[in-house]
DNA sequence: TATTGTTATACTCTATAACTATA
DNA sequence: TATAGTTATAGAGTATAACAATA
């Protein structure tokens, strides 16, 4: 039986993913593109190289995600006002109403998600995954060190 | 605050999909591969229609999946014994080992994020998250079907 | 010399449509 | 006529490497 909570959690992730998918299935927006956007409006106006660094991604792939950005009409690049190297991406006023939306949904959801949990439950269940997610994200950047220390120094050991 | 309980389930989806991309780093093994290894370990020798079905994915894409398989040596085609159209694919040994032990990692991942949880909110949180992915997963279907529905019958309403 | 973004190239996942072999 | 799988084609996301413009 204690299988069953990673399962769950698994599970929860994919019916995210594809719920997702299907909400912008039509409207050219992808998960990676919505995701440009999202990262985009928590930091605003930004260059690619920053929103590389973000999205933890090559700027080569800034680049494509933003090319289809600019062209479905959700973001625009200007030059930076003093780096000429540099370009600048922000939101158009479409793309920052869309945004505005979806945090609406996103608010929505999270209510009605805690509204399926028992209301006797709810503080530990709020415990409890906030220790699970920091749990994780422990075990995953440690595990990412020592990939990279490994890659760094294969002679070694 | 309320805001927390699914921006960490979200989290934690995320941290999920980077640890398995890191995992598998190097082996060949990608996420969509891994994921046809375990339809396949849990559903036994199957025609690639089926694991299509089971994949929730084209034919055409579990061809290109079961041909990277098949080269790196997990997957083995093999004729159907009645009906000529057909393709089996199994497990090579070699796969099933791996799988054996990603099945032990899974159980002790499970215990070690249930363990970051404090023993008296454990089973509310098992209860919760339970509760929320089922109700997640009424809401993913329904809205499935509509779009369905929409997309059918276009001129309706 | 270092940095920003882009072009060039390649691989994986995914889909649809047309086609072959078989039922 | 219907089904199982493949070839053909296409597009998105991702990566590395080489290159241009600028700092």
């Amino acid at each position: 039986m204690d299988a069953l909570l990673l399962d769950r959690l698994l599970q929860i992730g994919e019916l995210f993913q594809r719920d997702m998918a299907r909400a912008f299935d039509g409207s050219g927006l992808t998960t990676a593109r919505v995701h440009l956007l999202w990262v985009l409006q928590h930091a605003g106006p930004s260059t690619q190289r920053d929103l590389a660094r973000l999205c933890d991604v090559t700027p080569r792939n800034i680049t494509g995600l933003v090319d289809g950005l600019e062209a479905s009409g959700h973001v625009r690049r200007t030059p930076h006002p003093t780096d000429r190297r540099s370009v600048i991406v922000e939101l158009t006023a479409t793309a920052a109403e869309t945004m505005t939306r979806m945090r609406h949904d996103h608010a929505a959801l999270n209510h009605t998600l805690l509204d399926a949990v028992a209301p006797e439950d709810r503080a530990a269940v709020q415990r409890g995954i906030a220790a699970i997610a920091a749990r994780l994200e422990t075990l995953v950047t440690e595990a990412l060190a020592d990939a990279a220390a490994a890659a760094a120094e294969p002679a070694a050991s």
